[in-house]
DNA sequence: CTGAAAGCGCTTACAG
DNA sequence: CTGAAAGCGCTTACAG
């Protein structure tokens, strides 16, 4: 502190002022003068007044101590928050997870003083859990460290995943998107107007969401009384389908295909570009999620859209009642509708069966 | 607290499991063991490993407190910060601040707690500077409220713009792009293809970074030998030139036109259409920005990027600089440049005088 | 080298 | 109704 620096008056200032204690000025400002606690409001007019002649202000830092919180929800991603490529995958999140934030007052401390170098981050550093500093979390990104995740549940920090997330032995909050039902009723859609043979396209990578859908392609289908064929459920490297594969499920038939993400949908049309395919004349194409922005020009592909700016402020939300609890052991799944989208990808099959 | 509420570590914690004082574990902690305090290598590993066996961090606020700084940086926007409608203004100086502040060690604390209901933000709420929670901050958005920057000068607190900003009696903190330069380029450039009558577009607005331009429009006039003629520089209602009004300059001589912001570049594009006049042959037309992301269409618009990336980072980089000096009193200013854009539509005039 | 103690500015039972 | 005091969790001279 410098000479320079304009010393802010404090709450003692103010309670000598109105010639009372500090506690009775703190309540006088805390308006804490119901119930037990009955001032007279001639005393609180004198404290008011102070407060105002000085322009007295509280010290968050210091309520903050007193109080035992500090309002702060904590954010964090395995990657950078703000990266280019991931731009339209946290983007909507945040809209949301700012939304509900800004309505229930509380400030977002975003952690990006974790990184190891490699453009991943983590949660411990030094092994000392950084996101301590806030209250709570809510974590969001694809490629989370489990052994990380593990050791947040055993310290009991309370944090909520964007995203259904697994872990043996423990069960822990998140919010997700039900893919598994709509995945289902997007096959319903395909068989409604009368496709039989819907090969399913993904990628070789096992994450829950991922799981999610598949096990909604197989429902869908059972439901529709469509055989499961499991030489149609076909994983792709690198999220590339090429022209031979796609050749491969039209040679058996196929008159359908879903595809697990807006890459995989992106190769799947070169495919048919290359093999001459009009769609849906010649093939329906379904896109379980939403498109990437740089390849919004590649038509209106049905499916269905992930509802993540509601995911975020659901997830928020979700922390601080979790904040609220008593027992910090229990834990609370959500899990929100995806919002089907009709677009212009699907037609009934030209060779009726 | 519950029983169940699994306790936080605390310093003292860590102390007695190393068994030594809270003093020196907090000594330790914070790495001040040379020059005075002299630390047994012994001691500090004693200490070091409590404090992870406990998965210790210690308590921002209460630090804050004790020392009067907690290793935060705030964000305040004085509108939401990630809005749909905003999305490509804010984002690249979020990247910035985000690349800085990991590089620095910073956490990010953003303010979305100080809400006022009509989507706009405030700082103080109930009287209370909210920005005390961060050591200092980083200020961004178009509409700012120059009452409560002036109350954040009053009462000392560090924070920087990213974007000129003047204020009468006090000198403030930015990082601003240099508009005056980068216009005064791009009227020479026009200038140098043979343009004598060029125009500026611009809104009824008044701020810097706009009062920049014009600045630069009129020196880059003067410094190529053009008059500067004041009724070729016109501002328009509601980001939006009109046909007529396009005519209007036309009828002046007008060759070129320079345009302040992306939806003013859009609707001139659109009054050429209406007068069926080709870019550039017709007409020529300068951004001086960024076009906004839905209106890449139109065409490779010339004119100069704002590194708004840039001026992110180097925003973090002066709070973290003002935050080390002792008198608060010092402002600083940058100024970093803008990239030229070559773009399509700057061509000779069609008639050389 | 290390501990006891004061202090950061506020809140909150607890007495009276 | 109101004040003295303890406490929030840490840091930092100051002694020893």
């Amino acid at each position: 502190m410098s000479a320079f620096h304009i010393r802010r008056p404090r709450l003692i200032d103010v309670a000598q002022r109105a010639g009372v204690s500090s506690a009775t000025a703190s309540l006088v400002l805390n308006n804490r003068v119901t119930g037990n606690v009955r001032i007279p409001p001639e005393t609180q007019q004198r404290v008011l007044a102070a407060a105002e002649e000085l322009g007295y202000v509280a010290d968050p830092v210091a309520q903050s101590l007193a109080r035992g919180r500090n309002g702060l929800l904590g954010v964090f991603t395995f990657e950078a928050i703000f990266p280019v490529t991931h731009r339209d995958f946290y983007y909507p999140f945040l809209v949301g997870i700012e939304r509900a934030a800004e309505m229930l007052g509380f400030d977002l401390l975003l952690f990006t003083s974790t990184s190891v170098g490699d453009g991943r981050r983590r949660i411990y550093r030094d092994g000392r859990n950084r996101l301590r500093l806030a209250d709570g979390a809510i974590l969001l990104g694809v490629e989370e460290s489990k052994t990380e995740v593990q050791a947040l549940v055993q310290e009991g920090y309370p944090f909520v995943f964007v995203g259904r997330r697994e872990l043996e032995g423990c069960e822990i909050s998140y919010v997700a998107a039900d893919y598994a039902a709509a995945t289902a009723e997007l096959i319903e859609r395909m068989v409604n107007v009368g496709h039989l043979r819907i090969a399913y396209v993904g990628a070789e990578q096992f994450t829950e969401s991922l799981l999610d859908r598949r096990r909604g392609y197989r429902d869908g289908l059972a439901a529709s009384g469509c055989a499961v064929d499991d030489s149609l459920l076909c994983l792709c490297t690198g999220q590339r389908m090429v022209a031979p594969q796609l050749q491969t499920l039209l040679d058996q038939g196929v008159t359908a295909v879903v595809t697990e993400s807006g890459p995989i949908a992106y190769s799947l049309l070169q495919a048919c570009n290359e093999l001459m395919l009009d769609i849906p004349g010649d093939l329906s194409v379904g896109l379980m999620g939403d498109p990437f922005g740089d390849m919004e020009n590649v038509g209106h592909l049905s499916g269905f859209s992930i509802p993540r700016e509601e995911m975020g402020a659901q997830a928020v939300h979700l922390l601080t009642r979790l904040l609220d609890t008593k027992t910090p052991a229990t834990s609370q799944q959500a899990s929100l509708p995806c919002k089907p989208v009709a677009g212009s990808t699907i037609a009934p099959p030209r060779t009726r069966p």
